[in-house]
DNA sequence: TGAATAGTTGAGCAAGTGTTCATATATTAG
DNA sequence: CTAATATATGAACACTTGCTCAACTATTCA
């Protein structure tokens, strides 16, 4: 494996964005479709600000998507990758 | 998806591990095959220690191995989660 | 228009992280 | 035995991170 420091860095902050409960947590919801920052803040019991400052380092990392309805913004998951590095993660941490 | 606190912890964890460009560059360098920490500190251009530190990280998150030989350690990829998720992750940030 | 609602943002701070440096342990050589 | 080598470890310190709180923008409702 080759690997620049560039791309080691993008890779670092890639799994940085998946490094901490309450990502996991949002992406775990987004999982089953997209919610506002209000809905996900109280099945997370976060308050919407904590939410809304993490939902802004998904969405730098390109894991999330928004979409503004109204004054509402319905967030998804980004792209596959999301969810397959999701599975590939509970896989490792399930078996042994 | 459901997803208990106690998962959603490990998980983080897990991608913790992987959240560091230091310790992205030494699985990098392991996917070649095993290496020892003198090794690993010279082509990554750190001190033995902070590459002794890393590994220690790596190991308790069972993403390394260690293979003791006289007064070496030759440490190896500890499973193909790993690998996975490390080409998962570069396709995330080469695509787009 | 003004009040209420949904979300974002910046500052501040406690807690966590990665490195360096010095020291310690384990193994081998002489 | 002592000296040298390979790695591990603990303390210290700078830097980063995730939260709260207050203030802000944008939108809807009356």
């Amino acid at each position: 494996m080759k690997l620049t420091e560039l791309k080691a860095i993008q890779l670092a902050e890639l799994f940085s964005a998946l490094s901490d409960a309450s990502r996991v947590r949002i992406i775990a919801l987004l999982l089953e479709g997209e919610m506002g920052v209000g809905s996900l803040a109280e099945k997370l019991n976060m308050t919407e600000s904590a939410v809304s400052h993490q939902l802004r380092g998904l969405r730098q990392m390109h894991l999330v998507r928004a979409r503004k309805i109204g004054r509402r913004v319905f967030y998804s998951l980004d792209d596959d990758h999301v969810a397959r590095l999701f599975s590939l993660g509970l896989d490792h941490i399930q078996h042994g």
